[in-house]
DNA sequence: ATCGTCTATCTTATCGATAACTTCGCGGCG
DNA sequence: CGCCGCGAAGTTATCGATAAGATAGACGAT
């Protein structure tokens, strides 16, 4: 009696699998399996309203691990993020699953904490695991790993925190603040201080390579760059450790907590902003829009930049060609905290 | 002949299986099953070896589908989160995740899209796919369903966006609304307006009731709440509406940037901040600190809250009893944009 | 009437791992 | 000397699904 009770619990316990579908609708589990796989188009009339009787019956769902494991189909995506990443990252996943669902595609979402090459270790466990047909990653990994890892399962690496900072992505497209740069030189501005943040950021070197590079191109003079923290305050002190004879009339910042900071710098110094020195930011936060005076900015389509690392993703699995974009994700929002350089300060 | 380079080429691709390495160290495949679960402990010194060298050479990972599916121990955690979810979600996804890597476990974060009722489907679909040990669940689900998921497998739901707004969660924690209001109060402030944006959140839902409880609570005065979006321009509206003979001092805002441009608008009128009407803010917002005056907010350890309902959830599966816990995860951060209250606005 | 074709169905094998049980080899002890 | 115990290694079964091949019945062509 007692070994029956266990039976019936464990029975009760159990998930239904196909073969108990089979059985409560008398076929073979066969049947089954080819009723869900083609939506009961290839059963009889007669059998497919049992087979359906009996899964609403016992609420039956199919398990995934199994399909997976005879079929190598998953259905199933990931993305990489590293584990610190920034707020961005939520837009890009949103982007990224939208392009893989239209797909037919699930997407999971797995954050990668360690070393670079603890990372990779890991990713490589998540592309044999068999779980997943593809993987996109938005860190940077061991190349050789990369390789590796790519003859396994497709993998797309986006260029958002690529350490090598090789300018393969969307992300690492710096070209705004060229944009900002000749624009405020057409408006007579010369001498230029860059706000950079924190070096370890693939786009914040990028962004000051650019920087550089527009500098030199236009023949303007830069009084440097101003690195290593996020902090407001060291945006703020940037600007207070300039000379009183300092030339700067424009000041570019890697993000508008850093340009907010800056701005309260020159204030503090008595300069009026955009009259005396112009500020840029990026990110568009949303409180740029109602700062006095309101912020000049980056805004950068992260969601669009999701969609775009899917496809490219989805492109690889498919061998297909990947596709090229000629839009930028990341446009120039120009507001009052830049304007035309004061001529007296020259 | 061609025959022959097809297969090579197939084992060539193919992934290798503890088959593979138990030929190639000439082992059978039970010993490197044994070898693989316990570390080698339990296997001799001379065939360990060779194992250990044909997983090396052969680059051997375990399928972890078929593993899933012989153990249903998977390892592995999954966090649900609703497709158009906050930049907060990013900070409790980091939360959960350590506190589930502490516990031994990987986590997926998956984003679920559609209505309630879809997102409920597919969260079943998710139970019993055999793939995750457990779910956190960031989004509401049917409640019929929910007995029906955690049937299968433990479930924890998290109140963030909870639609019955039962206030459960920590996030639905409205308690410094109440803190803030208390303070202005006791400074002399009597007449209190609500800016409380988008009335789908739970959590706009929850200030808002916290917000009139409170008011009449301490028998102040209430001069309404403007709600139905996040814009800017929408705070803004709500001050320049106020009738000129308006005794509003104070405002509380549901996140910064309403409280920015309730900031802007007042100043439109030439009411001073915080002189003649106080502001508060919600999330802390970087750019807070910089603005003039700086904003008085309420800060969120979202960090925090991913760690406790990950903890609510491994507490769950290792039935348990769940953690509780004194401190409150918000705290006010008083700046400069609220003050005591102007007699002469009485 | 018989045969072949087509389709729905059934039976058996398989995916890659672990569980359960069996066998083997070695050393100790009566 | 033979038996027993014990741990390592081997053999077979199993998880839940799909694949491949076999079978049965309906139907049209010969």
């Amino acid at each position: 009696m007692e070994r029956e009770e266990a039976v019936i619990k464990e029975m009760q316990q159990r998930r239904p699998t196909i073969y108990d579908i089979a059985k409560t609708a008398g076929v073979s589990h066969m049947t089954v399996s080819r009723y869900l796989r083609f939506n009961g188009e290839r059963t009889r009339e007669d059998p497919r309203e049992r087979i359906r009787a009996a899964i609403d019956e016992l609420d039956y769902r199919p398990n995934l691990a199994a399909r997976a494991m005879r079929t190598t189909r998953t259905g199933r995506l990931a993305i990489l993020f590293p584990s610190g990443s920034a707020a961005s990252s939520v837009h890009m996943l949103t982007g990224a699953t939208e392009a893989a669902r239209e797909a037919g595609y699930q997407v999971d979402a797995i954050t990668l904490a360690g070393s670079s090459s603890e990372r990779s270790e890991r990713m490589l466990e998540l592309a044999e695991a068999g779980l997943f047909e593809g993987l996109l990653a938005l860190t940077p990994l061991d190349s050789e790993r990369q390789a590796q890892i790519a003859s396994r399962v497709p993998v797309v690496v986006g260029a958002e925190y690529d350490d090598e900072m090789r300018g393969i992505g969307d992300l690492a497209d710096a070209s705004p603040v060229a944009e900002i740069i000749e624009f405020l030189a057409a408006q007579g501005h010369r001498t230029f201080l860059h706000i950079a943040g924190d070096r370890s950021y693939t786009t914040v070197r990028s962004r000051e390579q650019t920087f550089r590079e527009t500098i030199e191109r236009l023949g303007l003079e830069s009084a440097g760059t101003v690195a290593g923290s996020w902090l407001g305050e060291a945006g703020q002190k940037a600007v207070l450790d300039l000379p009183d004879d300092s030339r700067v009339t424009a000041i570019i910042a890697s993000n508008d907590h850093l340009a907010a900071a800056a701005i309260h710098g020159a204030l503090q110094r008595g300069w009026r902003v955009p009259q005396d020195v112009s500020v840029a930011g990026w990110d568009n936060n949303p409180l740029g829009e109602w700062l006095p005076p309101t912020l000049t900015t980056v805004k950068v389509d992260y969601m669009e930049l999701g969609r775009r690392s899917m496809a490219r993703l989805l492109a690889v699995m498919r061998e297909e060609e990947e596709p090229t974009y000629s839009e930028s994700v990341a446009a120039v929002v120009w507001r009052d905290s830049t304007g035309p350089a004061n001529p007296s300060r020259k």
